[in-house]
DNA sequence: TGACAATGTTACCGATCGGTACGTATAGGT
DNA sequence: ACCTATACGTACCGATCGGTAACATTGTCA
């Protein structure tokens, strides 16, 4: 297997066998969401993941590209999980962001819950040329664009505005989530988005 | 710049017991915010602090400590702050907060903002016995009640959920503050919880 | 059966981690 | 001048960090 390291649901031709890199991403995507990227040693993954080490960069050039690769299949779930709520509601955008919203609202009530790997890997590493930074911030920025138009289908009277607003609620919704516990301020994270919705709306 | 003491025959006094502990705290300080705890090791510290490592074991017990005490003079520092839009305006919450998040706001704005101590250090500690977790969770627990006071005295309809509210949009600017850099999301912080009060007001 | 690629095994690297034993230097009080 | 207390530095500890070299073993397919 290549050192680059894409997305690839296992299409591979020949065998489908890439497991030891599978369970190497699976281990580390557990605990570098669990515990903190900095926090797990790779030793600790590929204990974990039952491999060894040089097995782990056969399939990654670092733990780095690891932390990278992690994020990047982060960002895939994410999305899949954001249309969802787009495709359950078409041409509703209030409807899609309010349900999207609950979700995370729901989710960050379970007890292990730690916010938004994305998020938190941005603040572990505030280095703006590290590899795990550079997929979270492009994430972000793509869902402050995302945001941003769904406001302005709302007819908000300042889109950007309310596509900032919403964002600015859901990451604090990520962040409190881990801070407070299920009992914090993200239960209310879809009540009031709708009431800065409806607060921004022309009329 | 050299702060030697040879060159600096300086007032060796007893209170040289405090010089060694207030640049190595001071040193943490700077080093823990700007890049992270777990990415700071202790060696740096003292090299920038100008002491030496046994120093900073006669003043802090270990590492987590120092950073337990990095967040302590943060919080203290923190409510300082807070407090001086509280008395900015007598008996007026509303102005009190508002005038708040346009400071976070105003300071997030600055290249190098990289959003709040405790926040951070709690996404970098997620085990909750952490002495450093400790002093943010604390930290944290009090500004909810505190913004849930403030919005019980605006006469919201339902003051927890508004004081949840500008909870959410406050962790949400810091942390968007350190990904977006200054022209995120947090400049429409105070734009945005104003409407959330406003939405959120009786009548 | 033979070729080949993926994986495992073992041992190792230099650097850095948090932390400490122990001797030295300097101060103030007398 | 001397004593004592204490701040400070030198040198070091074992553990762990991310990462690698060299070779053995396995499973799959031609």
């Amino acid at each position: 297997m290549r050192t680059d390291n894409k997305i690839e649901p296992a299409i591979r031709t020949r065998h489908a066998t890439n497991r030891a890199a599978d369970r190497i991403l699976a281990a580390a995507r557990d605990l570098f969401y669990k515990q903190g990227i900095r926090a797990i040693g790779v030793d600790e993954v590929v204990r974990k993941a039952g491999v060894t080490k040089p097995s782990l960069y056969r399939s990654f050039s670092s733990k780095d590209e690891l932390a990278a690769t992690y994020l990047r299949q982060y960002d895939h779930d994410f999305w899949e999980h954001f249309e969802e709520s787009v495709k359950a509601f078409p041409g509703d955008p209030r409807a899609q962001i309010l349900h999207f919203l609950e979700g995370v609202a729901r989710r960050s009530q379970k007890p292990r819950y730690r916010g938004c790997g994305m998020t938190n890997a941005a603040v572990e590493y505030p280095e703006p040329d590290h590899p795990a930074r550079r997929v979270s911030e492009e994430n972000k920025k793509e869902l402050r664009r995302r945001l941003r138009a769904m406001a302005s289908a709302m007819g908000a009277r300042d889109p950007d505005d309310l596509g900032d607003g919403l964002l600015l609620l859901l990451e604090g919704a990520y962040i409190s989530a881990q801070l407070f516990g299920p009992d914090g301020p993200s239960r209310s994270l879809a009540r009031n988005a709708e009431l800065l919705i409806e607060a921004s709306l022309r009329g």
